[in-house]
DNA sequence: GCGATATTTAACCAAATGATTAAATGTTCT
DNA sequence: AGAACATTTAATCATTTGGTTAAATATCGC
């Protein structure tokens, strides 16, 4: 966890529009994958990435998992990056 | 440019310690690189990811060269990231 | 239980990343 | 000009990353 796991997985753009979309509510893995031109293993891989740095969290519900999005967790970047600006000299 | 290079740079702790070094003032690359475990041309390289993120800014003086924060492009990163905070659901 | 669907995991691959050492560049001083 | 110093660039290498296809898991409906 930490700073380090959330920067890596906000480092690519393929996740942080995942995020993007996961802003108007949950969606399933397959929803998220039809917004990109990659393959749905490749889709599960940077879900896995994203739940890894706890940006996202998922739920089973039958035979579709739902993701959700968690931003709790961008406070603490948030602070490094006001803390960078603000003591700045 | 764009908030893909910026987060790409700050995903790298010896790059984000570099910019924390930097917030207490300019420093030279040869200041700079006493700080980490690494070769001075590897602090290089990363001065040089920062500068093309445009994190930071060089001033050769005499035989040293001296790099400065520039916070100005966090903006960017900073809204997105309350973007995603603020307009959940 | 079987077939269809949704998703992940495994095996693999090419490109990017971060490091090293050695060579090149720029500056100062004598 | 030449030696010493500060830093970058080049060549190289191992590891990580992001992608693919194929196989494994899990659930549903018949």
């Amino acid at each position: 966890m930490g700073i380090q796991n959330t920067l890596k997985a906000l480092s690519d753009p393929i996740r942080r529009e995942i995020l993007e979309l996961l802003k108007s509510g949950r969606k399933s893995a397959g929803e998220l994958g039809e917004h990109f031109p990659v393959s749905g293993a490749a889709v599960s891989k940077h879900l896995s990435v994203l739940k890894d740095a706890d940006l996202i969290w998922d739920t089973r519900e039958g035979k579709f998992i739902f993701y959700e999005l968690n931003t709790s967790v961008l406070e603490e970047v948030m602070l490094w990056l006001v803390g960078l600006k603000g003591e700045e000299k």
